[in-house]
DNA sequence: CTATCTGCAAATCTTTTGCAACGGA
DNA sequence: TCCGTTGCAAAAGATTTGCAGATAG
């Protein structure tokens, strides 16, 4: 009450256009597959997790508010969920707390240093060997870049001395 | 107020009777070295902490208060963080959110089912081949046991068919 | 038109902080 | 006695839920 009703949606593009999975079109699909309904939220969300790279939820909605500021950080996180539940996104635990989103393909292995928080990423096949063992070992079935690792990175061992 | 003062803490005996690095005396030298002091809450931290391999603050303050019911759960927090800074414990992320904490010996790889949240232990050599490669090719220390890897373990495998 | 979504407000849950009183050494 | 510690209450931060109204299809 007060305001007009409800603020307008507005959809500023940003790397939607481009065909192939990521296109506003295949959202659609994917999203009525299932029954489920396209919406601005839904692209925009989307959009700035594939901008983001990997993100917490705050910043995704950051992001999102930029284009649309009347967007609730509550939209930001049903949506999240009904993204990775729809396997277009997925969240990894980098370690103190927050969970961080990114592209379903865009996976690797983040290497996160205790000491200054840096995020590394490096290619999820440095755990092949590892994932072999595991399964052969324990018969358990590795999913290489859903936790990071955790350690010190090289510019911090040099000052730790 | 309305109750006689603050409650008296019972020490109940649980571990802490063994000699060696576990004592009561062994735990009030190393606070005093720091210029901190012994209290019966600390010893009850780390014993639950001991007794219980892996647990979240919360399940630690649940065993706690059965045997001092009067232990807050800030006591708690700041007593874990305390005995993390003199190294007598370590946390670990296990994925979802809640931290656990182990004693800062008893080290192991986790594995977190996604599927089942089971957590299996594994002997941290796992890691040294994965170490070494770190090492050599980013010059990252990993620190094997601080995050859990997660997968699916070999009973839900079985059921998700 | 109808079922799905969204925004808002409030409820939860976990962890932290300020402060006065307590108690270890 | 003195200062580190504790318990309590309240703050802070993150995530979830209930609900009325907006909207995709």
């Amino acid at each position: 009450m007060g305001t007009a009703g409800r603020p307008t949606i507005d959809v500023v593009d940003t790397s939607s256009t481009v065909d192939g999975p990521g296109t506003t079109a295949a959202l659609r699909q994917t999203l009525h597959q299932r029954g489920l309904r396209m919406t601005p939220q839904r692209q925009l969300v989307l959009d700035a997790v594939r901008a983001l790279g990997h993100a917490t939820p705050e910043q995704i909605c950051s992001r999102v508010q930029t284009a649309a500021p009347a967007v609730n950080i509550t939209t930001v996180y049903r949506t999240l969920d009904l993204l990775e539940r729809i396997g277009l996104v997925r969240h990894t635990h980098l370690g103190h707390g927050a969970p961080t989103y990114s592209e379903q393909e865009h996976q690797h292995v983040h290497l996160v240093c205790h000491s200054c928080g840096s995020v590394t990423e490096s290619p999820t096949d440095l755990m092949d060997e590892l994932a072999a063992r595991l399964l052969t070992e324990s018969g358990f079935q590795l999913d290489p870049s859903h936790v990071a690792l955790s350690g010190m990175c090289g510019n911090c061992q040099e000052e730790d001395q």
